[in-house]
DNA sequence: CGGCTTCTTGAAAAGTATCAAATATAGTGG
DNA sequence: CCACTATATTTGATACTTTTCAAGAAGCCG
């Protein structure tokens, strides 16, 4: 079981080491050139690939603290079965992703905070700017949306202890 | 060896079939609801859970005439590795359709051209507003982006029988 | 040749980005 | 714990891009 920090590197692209599942948390994945690549959260796969190539396609960060743990050694070893799970739940995510990414600016950020509350009615945000870099908005316009529904009641700000405070979040809807 | 005209559907959500490996023309995927998942191309594979659950989690629908092949017939029969190629393909892809739903709508019309050329100095497009869907922009907003492209003579119009004159272009960069 | 769909174009409105600056927060060393 | 510094967030005003709405042109099909 490992715990990152958030911010801290998990694994880079073209470098090697296990294929992990997200425990908790959030995670930013990235290509080479460091270009937004995808995210993932609890119950995801990062690195699946190192599987066959030995080496992963993705860099990938913490956004929030998370927990990761070796997928190899989960009690089941992987299958041609398992990989297809972890495989179709990704193209879903990846549908999610896109979507994220298409119409107005405060249903993109909504459904970024949604995704991230994985139905909880408590979430911990990514800091704005890598907000921004998911639903591909600028940083201001993050902000602005954010407050705009804190405003609205849609949102309350929430304190714990060692989180940065305009990051954790209850949800009222 | 399967061709599919444009505009035909491939597979439907929730419906049970094999899975298609894409051997030419572009398909474009949505979920259940009918809003955009993604897009294959040629190399790409369609409906890959079937082989775990028995129904595709994604409808298809052709955007160019298409030529499909049964995955599971093809020489070698699907192992965890060939899945695990198959899964780091698709997450590229998604990469690259993530990409081209963030930045200016030049550069991501122009993205969208690029990948369906797919390296060829030919490209058949499909209709604009499957490209807006894909790139999130406004179909007319899409038709300004290519004919300026066309007046800048990045682009020039090819005729093919049986193809509109609108979709069918000769790349110049 | 119609009738229908798709594409193109223009003008105005809306939504975001950009730029600049203030404020708030976290981190650090006394 | 406090002052200080660096980082992150917020806010306002303006510029720019894209959407929207409306209409016309072009292409396809029978």
């Amino acid at each position: 079981m490992n715990v990152i920090a958030a911010g801290e590197a998990i694994c880079q692209a073209g470098g090697a080491g296990p294929a992990w599942r997200v425990l908790r948390g959030s995670v930013k994945l990235s290509d080479e050139a460091g270009g937004y690549a995808g995210l993932a959260i609890a119950g995801d796969i990062i690195g699946c690939e190192t599987l066959l190539f030995g080496r992963y396609t993705f860099s990938a960060q913490a956004l929030t603290e998370c927990e990761l743990a070796d997928w190899q050694k989960e009690p089941v070893a992987p299958t041609a079965e398992s990989i297809l799970s972890v495989f179709s739940k990704a193209q879903k995510r990846a549908a999610t992703l896109l979507a994220l990414r298409g119409g107005q600016a405060l249903e993109r950020v909504r459904g970024l905070v949604r995704l991230l509350a994985d139905g909880a009615g408590l979430v911990l945000l990514p800091p704005r700017q890598e907000i921004a870099e998911i639903t591909d908005l600028r940083i201001e316009t993050v902000s602005r949306i954010i407050k705009g529904l804190e405003k609205e009641g849609q949102m309350t700000q929430v304190r714990i202890d060692g989180i940065h405070h305009t990051r954790a979040y209850r949800l009222s809807v």
